[in-house]
DNA sequence: ATAAAACGGAATTTGTTCTTCCGTTTCACC
DNA sequence: GGTGAAACGGAAGAACAAATTCCGTTTTAT
């Protein structure tokens, strides 16, 4: 009998090199849409920004809903992995305010981030794992924040996010025009309207200008 | 020759009495629809709601865009209207607030304003006027309570519609399933999340339950 | 009772995106 | 540099959704 140099039990033949250097950038032209556009573009736009057809696209994933997943899992990991370093520090109130800015950030520099937050995006089990896993970290860190007299008491858990949800609208709203208004308004967030207060931020963010405020009205 | 009855330059009949009625409750639904769900829906759900067929309602509008122009009116009028109530009170610091709360509530309940003011909507030329008018009000009545020392001097007249398009997203997202957090979420914005404010204010809103933030991942 | 006016809703049009299909091109190996 | 398998491109088809039109039927006013 002859033998076969690899009787690999699984007769996965490596795939050419083309196929993988486009999948590879099919996987990079939908995680760049994503992230500026959120997750309703459409495949034919995708495979544009990936320099190929339609059909190529389709011969590299199942589906649409298949790319979707396929590129959430790491996106998700992150939120987790900002909120555990948040709870490793040892001065609570600062690190909840930390947490807040580099949860806010993402939420306002990334459309498909506010697509999970906001719910404009099919059931995926990896954002219902998300939640429930974060639930618990997110409400450790406020607990000790406010345990330190950093937060008002009755602030709870479930605020969160709301509070990230109202940053990202902004950014929605008024990114195109104004990049970085977010910013602005988390600072207003966590301080409030009236004067005096007692934490030190400034707004680091200029208002919007008049112009900038009518360039709003029109669509693209 | 023969004396006609009444020789109108303008040969408009009065209507028949079913489509006087019918067209009223066609502008009785489109109202009532945009105020729920916006300029969005459908003229098949219109015509649905006021138990009319979709051709009925063509009788009674040009197309599409001209309902929509017809409705906006009456709607944008009441901000300017509320606005200037502001600014005929003597007391400016409680003023503002009272503005920013009245406005704040109408964008958080209508979502045909929330619309307006995140332009999901076709370029408007009553928009554009509402925009002009307001402008200079909002300014003055920002500019008063500044000067009265009730609000931080760093705010500008182009942060009242952030404020109000954040507060307006909160209701989108979580008003189905937890109705008036859009007030829970508008205090800590006027507040700070920082404790010990100078301000009274209490949130009269509890948070969202944990179930209900469960219930937000479930499409209807 | 009759004719004009109005009505209802099926059918048509328009627009958009997902997905499949198949003729053409590229790659890996000889 | 030839050959077959693998991969590619993009046109065509399927699915959907909403706007608008059309015309046979019903209602109103006289």
């Amino acid at each position: 009998m002859p033998v076969t140099p690899q009787p690999s039990p699984e007769p996965t033949r490596r795939p050419r090199k083309d196929a993988e250097r486009n999948r590879q950038r099919l996987l990079d032209a939908a995680g760049e849409l994503f992230v500026e556009r959120g997750f309703a573009v459409s495949l034919e736009e995708i495979a544009a920004r990936a320099g190929l057809g339609v059909g190529t696209v389709y011969r590299h994933i199942d589906d649409r809903a298949g790319l979707l997943s396929e590129l959430l899992a790491p996106m998700l990991e992150e939120v987790l992995t900002v909120t555990r370093q948040a709870l490793d520090r040892d001065d609570p109130g600062p690190a909840f305010f930390w947490l807040l800015r580099e949860l806010a950030e993402r939420v306002a520099l990334n459309q498909a981030m506010r697509d999970v937050l906001l719910a404009e995006i099919p059931p995926e089990p990896m954002v219902t794992r998300l939640r429930a896993e974060f639930a618990p970290l997110g409400t450790e860190a406020l607990r000790r924040a406010q345990a330190a007299g950093a937060v008002r008491d009755d602030l709870g858990p479930t605020d969160l996010p709301l509070l990230l949800a109202a940053v990202g609208s902004i950014e929605v709203r008024f990114g195109r025009v104004a990049p970085g208004t977010w910013e602005r308004f988390l600072t207003l967030l966590l301080d409030g309207l009236t004067p005096s207060r007692t934490t030190t931020s400034k707004l680091a963010v200029v208002p919007l200008t008049d112009e900038q405020l009518g360039e709003l009205s029109s669509p693209e």
